[in-house]
RNA sequence: GCUCCCUUCGUCUAUCGGUUAGGACGCCAGGUUUUCAACCUGGAAAGAGGGGUUCGAUUCCCCUAGGGAGUGCCA
């Protein structure tokens, strides 16, 4: 197969989040484990709700998943090229003006609803004259334009679904063109994937009908359609539809979460696919996995949890230089490698270390049980001289034993719970070593 | 309403007519002689319902139910 290069296409008119992140990510993928050029085409032809803003917070979400792009390009630019494609698409007679008002249409749809017909524009004004046309514009109508398309069905072998026909008979005539002259995304669509040479749609299959028409127009303006891959969307961990939560699911929201990049890439990448959902090492390795075969026909459920418990994989092994300016944001005395060896363990996220801040260097409330006062009294008496170190523990808990006969969780949950003020945590010998000695017996002062 | 797609353990899935229906995550139990984590061992856990076709259906066909999507001068 020569290179794909395949496009992810947002619209700047809103966040990225997981819906959209894993359209990119299975664009991404593709490409990268084929040698392909992956393409970031801005989609802004709707000036009124498309801003700069939007468009500068997706390339930073792309960046810090790492899905970055060879090339990119905003649709906003190249108004002058989709309209020698529509002047070409009137030429062959294939673009006609339409009259009818948004209200109308509306009515008109209802209407056929009502009577339980699929609500078809009706291509009243393509039999409109000349006449009639001049009359409704001397009234003050401008036209929008629809594309007509040819009845047929349209046939394609789809990358994940296999065989699939759309019956253009059954479809609306697209509108390529507002009345106020601005385009909507369809026909800009084909040209930019005509002139970037895309070999790969690969999008969610909210889309499918969408490609049925979209075909008949790259053939109109004379190009073969690229192949087509239409991935099952995703929905909520309850089946509903991911709409709903769509903010909880930002990119934005995620990063701020403390959720790392990779997580969120390894669960997208393997979720409602045949391989294992897991922590992958990176993405080239996810690319390498990457097969459009592997992915089912159904919606997947994609559920937060999972990517905490991913999340925590990552945190379980990342090394202190990588999680050192994260660390340094929560407190410049966090930043301490010892003390992040110690911890990560128990870190879901970077910043849950925080959460052992006092234990290690700051005040904590000792939690002494009665039944256990007078052993702790005895544990502060034997408590080794001199700074802790690694030997300490294991000495001290030894004499412990032999003191009280104690051993096991009653031996060491009274430690921890002094020591600490938790009954989970790291390991309290080496917390004991980094809250000195002299912390060590205040806490365990009765 | 109409059109299309989907339906196997809780979840993601394997199975190309004959299997003790497999794996992973999660869950439960035990172990690793402190917790958490990690790791090891074991366990519970599934073919939406109903009709066909067939010697034999999870697998093929139909119906029903449920879910998703489309049906925009959104993308």
């Amino acid at each position: 197969m020569t290179a794909p290069i395949v496009r992810f296409a947002p619209s700047p008119t809103g966040k990225l989040h997981v819906g959209n992140v894993r359209t990119a990510l299975i664009n991404w993928l593709f490409a990268k484990g084929q040698g392909g050029t992956f393409i970031l085409r801005i989609d802004d032809t709707d000036t009124e709700r498309s801003t700069s803003a939007y468009e500068s917070a997706i390339k930073e979400d792309l960046t810090w998943l790492g899905l970055t792009w060879g090339d990119t390009f905003n649709q906003s630019e190249r108004f002058d090229k989709y309209d020698v494609a529509a002047d070409k698409l009137r030429d062959m007679g294939l673009l006609y003006a339409c009259y009818e008002t948004a209200d109308e249409l509306d009515r008109q749809r209802k209407l056929q609803r009502a009577r339980g017909k699929p609500p078809i524009y009706n291509r009243a004004s393509l039999d409109l004259g000349d006449d009639d046309k001049a009359k409704l514009e001397a009234e003050g109508r401008k036209p929008h334009w629809r594309f007509k398309l040819s009845g047929e069905r349209i046939v394609w072998t789809d990358l994940v679904r296999g065989e699939q026909t759309i019956d253009t008979s059954s479809l609306s005539d697209p509108v390529l063109i507002r009345a106020d002259g601005s385009y909507l995304y369809t026909l800009p669509s084909c040209v930019d994937d005509i002139e970037a040479a895309i070999t790969h749609v690969v999008r969610g299959e909210d889309h499918v009908t969408n490609s049925g028409a979209q075909i008949e127009i790259f053939k109109a303006l004379g190009g073969a359609a690229p192949a087509m891959a239409h991935t099952p969307l995703l929905v909520g961990a309850d089946g509903s539809g991911l709409s709903k939560r769509l903010g909880s699911l930002g990119m934005e929201t995620l990063r701020d979460g403390g959720i790392e990049p990779l997580a969120i890439c390894s669960l997208l990448a393997k979720l409602g696919t045949s391989d294992n959902i897991e922590l992958r090492p990176s993405l080239d390795i996810l690319s390498d996995e990457f097969d459009f075969g592997k992915i089912g026909r159904s919606p997947a459920r994609f559920d937060e949890s999972d990517l905490n418990s991913i999340n925590a994989a990552i945190t379980h092994e990342m090394s202190f230089e990588e999680a050192r300016p994260r660390l340094e944001a929560i407190d410049p005395k966090a930043a301490n490698e010892a003390f992040w060896l110690l911890v990560r363990e128990n870190c879901q996220r970077i910043e849950d270390a925080e959460r052992f801040m006092p234990v290690a260097f700051g005040e904590i409330e000792p939690i002494i049980d009665d039944e256990d006062r007078d052993f702790i009294a005895t544990a502060a008496r034997l408590l080794p001289k001199g700074e802790p170190n690694g030997e300490t523990w294991g000495l001290w808990t030894a004499a412990l034993k032999a003191e009280t006969g104690r051993k096991g969780k009653g031996l060491f949950m009274p430690l921890r719970k002094a020591l600490t003020g938790m009954e989970r945590g790291p390991s309290v010998g080496d917390m004991l070593v980094l809250m000195g000695r002299d912390t060590a017996l205040s806490r365990l002062s009765v």
